[in-house]
DNA sequence: TCGCCCCTCCGTATTTCTACGTGTGCGAAC
DNA sequence: GTTCGCACACGTAGAAATACGGAGGGGCGA
């Protein structure tokens, strides 16, 4: 995609200024790197992406509007070519999983550096995959414990209203009886909700539904 | 403690050396405030005030080796006058009401811009407060809500070896039954274990346990 | 040595959660 | 316009968690 003395070709998205600027900053004196573009959430890189047509794009995971792993979806169903590498506050396994399934091909931590930010562009954009070091070692694990299967069901799991009153209610540790009363309805129908957000989530019990409810925004930590 | 003609002398603390850079990219052109040092952990912070004792530190809650809410105690109990701004990802009242317990004077999303980093030092400076809006907002309602009060108890809740074990596992999903099976101990001594663990964290089911457990490390999202 | 805390276990009672069955109404699809 | 899916509602019954009380052994610092 490119020869081998042109600059790669990259956009950056993050909807935090602060690092914008920092990861901009790193680029300086790289001349192997050409930054083309910027965007504060999902919405935008994708119309970045569809006027620039980057070689790679660094997207954070966690952005207003829409997300990376959503964005990042949406760059693959398109057919665009260009190459996702995933920023991340965080090194979880959950996380990790999200984002590589979506497309995204490499994955770094925010704490990185220059050499890293260029290894992880070239390697990328030469068609290979790229982790730091702590990110690989996650992956390693989750192989090897079976848990990163890219072919999951991912039945459709979209909560309706009441369910999703149930299960922020209930994060806030509120039973059964005390949902019931404050959504007027008898604690056996609160029952009912539980028990399908337990299918929807996959969980086994309440705790697994707390999880769910914190990673997917229902709750805030 | 500065005339109004003299900078304000700050340093920053922060792990992330991008979000460092565009910290300090911020500051140019801003005569107002001059930038002494920087760190990239609570302990190094210490150690960098103590050389150069800045008027204000704009400190990350989130660090590695100690965090931003045990630096920010540790400067206040040391009677050293430098006033701390929190700097966090999130707005989550949890971490408001934490690091301004610790003594922190204000508090910044790590979504700013160089006019708000600006406001803030100068009100901090003179003595005042600063919280971003929506920080403000969130403390109003934790006011009203009775939620803030400064005075509050604080067990000690140090968890024992067991009692961390039992956590994480049930945090897994894990029934007491279960647990009982991985450590060879009555399924009775767990439920031990679980009501003393909800009495330290102040949680009135396992839902107020696992909420405690992710925000205190026991448990990865 | 004494007191304190941790680890371990148990009995009993109550509350809460989980599992499964049943039914209604509404909108989409055929 | 009937069928189908789904959100919504309620019930019974059994499993699990919570509450409260008691008890013995061991480690460790005052």
């Amino acid at each position: 995609m490119n020869s081998n003395h042109l600059p790669i070709r990259i956009v950056i998205a993050d909807d935090h200024l602060i690092f914008r600027e920092g990861f901009k900053l790193l680029l300086n004196n790289q001349p192997e790197l050409e930054l083309v573009g910027e965007a504060d959430n999902g919405r935008s890189l994708l119309a970045l992406i569809e006027t620039t047509s980057p070689d790679i794009a660094f997207v954070d995971i966690k952005m207003p509007e829409m997300d990376g792993i959503e964005a990042c979806k949406k760059i693959k169903a398109s057919g665009i070519t260009t190459k996702v590498i995933a920023l991340s506050m965080f090194n979880d396994d959950y996380l990790i999983v999200e984002i590589l399934e979506a497309g995204a091909l490499g994955y770094l931590l925010k704490n990185t550096d220059k050499h890293e930010v260029l290894a992880a562009a070239k390697a990328v954009n030469m068609g290979d995959n790229y982790y730091c070091d702590s990110t690989s070692n996650k992956l390693a694990k989750l192989i090897a414990a079976n848990r990163y299967q890219p072919d999951k069901p991912t039945k459709q799991l979209k909560l309706s209203i009441r369910e999703t009153e149930v299960l922020t209610m209930l994060c806030n540790q509120l039973t059964n009886k005390e949902i019931a009363e404050k959504l007027n309805i008898s604690f056996r129908t609160v029952e009912t909700y539980r028990l399908s957000l337990l299918e929807k989530t996959n969980s086994k019990n309440v705790i697994g539904l707390v999880v769910y409810a914190i990673r997917n925004g229902y709750h805030s930590i």
